[in-house]
DNA sequence: CAATATAAGTCAATAATATTGACCTTTTTA
DNA sequence: TAAAAAGGTCAATATTATTGACTTATATTG
């Protein structure tokens, strides 16, 4: 029996269950990296200055606050903990001597990959199953619930 | 010029696309009811309970446990809170007095619907744009994630 | 050049959360 | 009746986030 004001129409159902998909592939998709990073002391924090300085090496300090949109403070510690460490170094910008450009070192590089390289394997392994047509649709639902 | 050692190959760029987009979809998904719930002096872990137990009321708190992942005592508190604010309620189950039935409230059913509200109207938006062959293959893709 | 703006870095106080481990009660099951 | 299971709580500690103020160095602009 169906009926309108059900607490859980079919497309309600169809809907949690994305949500559900949500939460628990996110989950899984960062499982890895933070099992190594625990070994270390280490946060998903800084797995996101590894990643994003990995990505895009010079960034400068006040871009990658505007990537992980946290506060200046909240970036602080995890950032001074891998300058400590030499995974990551800040040299002084020729064209602007205020700006720091932030570079994985060649540790941080080795760490870098293997904390993202468990996402990698992952993500590897679900787009052969699924096939390239898969592939593409995935990335244009995930680009629009990103841009929204 | 493709060079085989290159730092960054097509298909890493690819995948890098990838963990980005999850990371950044993810991040939006839960702006939404954040907002919301920080009026509250609620956080992220308050709305999963009153997720989970609207979708399966009477759940026990081990079940409950189970499915987020998280110690009986980083349940505590924010369970307490919402028994307290009166959006749950944890009546003992007549077949078996050990457990407790977790169920929302007439005023947690309404947080939780005006919370989950706001993903299911993105990933309604998401979806029709897309149409129903993308969002079957998202799903696909994600379950795999998930299941990992 | 002087005033102002920008980038970075730091500190202190506070608040919120998580973590560990112990302990207790009630109820069920062997 | 003894052991196990479900739930609940406490205390101590550690970690992390948050706010706001402050400093230094450099760059830009009037």
């Amino acid at each position: 029996m169906v009926k309108s004001n059900m607490v859980d129409s079919g497309r309600e159902q169809e809907l949690h269950r994305a949500i559900e998909l949500l939460f628990f592939s996110y989950r899984a998709f960062t499982r890895g990296p933070d099992e190594i990073l625990e070994k270390r002391g280490l946060g998903r924090v800084h797995h996101r200055i590894l990643y994003f300085v990995g990505r895009d090496p010079g960034l400068s300090v006040n871009q990658l606050l505007k990537v992980l949109q946290i506060s200046k403070q909240a970036l602080n510690l995890p950032l001074r903990q891998l300058l400590s460490m030499e995974l990551i170094k800040n040299d002084k910008s020729k064209s602007d001597g205020r700006v720091r450009e932030l570079k994985l070192t060649a540790a941080g590089r080795r760490l870098e990959t293997r904390l993202t390289g468990t996402q990698i394997l992952q993500l590897e392994s679900v787009f052969a199953n699924c096939g390239k047509k898969s592939e593409k649709a995935w990335k244009q639902v995930m680009q629009q619930l990103a841009d929204d």
